[in-house]
RNA sequence: UCCUCGAUAGCUCAGCGGUAGAGCAUCCGGCUGUUAACCGGAGGGUCGUAGGUUCGAAUCCUACUCGAGGAGCCA
């Protein structure tokens, strides 16, 4: 019996006998000398096995191991400059476990439509595992982050009986003799959340039923919604530049080789500090009139409008300050000017659109009351939320990041289909 | 929902009116340092579906199905 380890760890062993689990990524041969890849989920490591060292039984046992069979390698341990990793298993066993028979994702290309429909078997690939890796981290940053802040993790429900913002197209499933529907934000609770304990913040899947076909779409996706009592705008923004900066440092500093393994130019990443710029709404029309798009006071951003706002600068940008007509019901309006709400976007560089978008939240009942009447929302569906403003209201801010496209930006993806596992889209369920 | 593009071997693609092709994968053989290894050989096809034009259609036309990219909406 050998000690076992992964092959993130085989450092530790130089010169030692250890045991390693995993699947074959690759095999290559040479008549008497085999170079079996093995991947165990920590990382790649080359298992040579010599005939004239391992003798007859077992290099056939290697030559007989075909892409992603499963097995045991026993081996020593030994550095080498020709080795990837830095490190190499002589082998002196093997034990098959499962085998693997016309795996169907070779190392060659392959087109989207054959990886997604593959996708159980794509996510053993080692882009896709690094993209699994940094999704990962990311949301232990956001956790630690607001955790060492005292926050509290509160988690809403998915089954809700209406949708929050009244806007988009819901998921509508029976709940007995009841209509319900698919969470689209866990806000409104979140809202509650922070009446009873101050700073909290949920992390968890949303649903959007809308006919979205883009890169930066998907059907079902994760958010982390943060709900601060006694925050304003004002500091609302101020915790939104800190969160994402650091949850960019801690990616650039716990996941270099996972960044390398995807090919994401980390320069990009290095400047993402506090203070971020910051423009209002009527400086962002006022600049994209000047390039010469038509545009007008009143309207919301397209994507191209977005892209280029973003592109001027080298850190997230927040546009704040929308008109009041073309955000959520729920904004407070600036107390200067009534026409615009105190929210802000957060647009991430590089054409990834907008990645956070908050607000401080109306806190007066008799306005909310009010702004419930002029968007004909049921009062029986709503009657909690307006519930709130009646007990102790306070000022009170929140935000919500989407997940996806965080982890789109912080590794430079293409589409937000790779940053989910399993991702749901327009026109695709499987697998 | 709209616009654009695509569908040919298990995979990635070429062929664009006249006998269905290549590379990779698979199988067989060779090779003691390979890095998407390499070299030789073999098997592998209802050219997305339906109809039309034509002496002849993978190729041209029409409809449909499925998918991709983008728009809108949003995170």
């Amino acid at each position: 019996m050998y000690p076992v380890t992964t092959i993130h760890h085989v450092g530790d062993y130089v010169g030692q006998t250890v045991t390693l689990r995993g699947w074959l990524y690759n095999k290559r041969s040479s008549g008497k000398i085999q170079f079996l890849q093995l991947r165990d989920g920590t990382g790649v490591i080359q298992c040579v096995a010599v005939k004239n060292e391992v003798g007859e039984e077992i290099f056939e046992k290697c030559s007989k191991l075909t892409q992603e069979s499963s097995l045991i390698v026993h081996g020593v341990v030994r550095q080498d400059e020709r080795a990837a990793g830095g490190y190499e298993i002589t082998v002196l066993d093997v034990e098959p476990v499962g085998e693997s028979v016309d795996y169907p994702i070779t190392l060659k290309e392959h087109g989207v439509d054959f990886l997604l429909d593959h996708r159980h078997l794509w996510i053993r690939t080692p882009r896709q595992r690094a993209i699994l890796k940094v999704r990962a981290e990311i949301m232990r940053a956001m956790a630690d982050f607001l955790d060492s802040r005292e926050f509290t993790r509160v988690d809403p429900p998915i089954l809700t009986p209406s949708s929050a913002e009244g806007t988009t197209e819901l998921f509508h499933i029976k709940y007995f003799d009841e209509d319900a529907y698919l969470t689209q934000s866990g806000q409104m609770y979140m809202e509650a959340a922070a009446m009873a304990l101050g700073k909290v913040y949920s992390m968890g899947p949303t649903f959007r039923a809308e006919k979205s076909k883009t890169r930066r779409h998907l059907i079902e996706f994760w958010m982390i919604e943060p709900e601060m009592a006694f925050y304003t705008h004002e500091d609302n923004v101020k915790l939104q530049e800190e969160f994402i900066s650091y949850v960019v440092q801690h990616v650039l500093s716990h996941c270099e080789s996972e960044l390398k393994t995807i090919g994401r130019d980390i320069s990009k990443l290095e400047s993402v500090k506090p203070p971020f710029p910051r423009l209002t709404y009527d400086d962002a029309i006022a600049w994209l009139q000047k390039q010469g798009h038509d545009i007008q006071w009143g309207d919301d951003f397209g994507a191209p409008h977005e892209t280029e706002l973003a592109e001027q600068f080298d850190r997230p940008v927040f546009i704040e300050k929308y008109p009041t007509n073309i955000k959520a019901f729920y904004m407070q309006p600036d107390p200067n000017r009534p026409e615009v709400v105190l929210c802000a976007d957060l647009l991430a560089p590089e054409g990834y659109g907008e990645i956070i978008g908050g607000s401080e939240r109306i806190h007066d009942y008799d306005l909310l009351k009010q702004r419930f009447e002029e968007h004909n929302l049921p009062e029986e569906s709503y009657g909690w939320y307006l519930e709130l403003r009646k007990y102790g209201s306070v000022p009170h801010s929140g935000f919500g990041i989407g997940l996806e496209r965080t982890v789109a930006w912080i590794c430079g993806l293409e589409h937000v289909r790779e940053a989910n596992p399993f991702p749901r889209m327009l026109y695709r369920l499987y697998p």
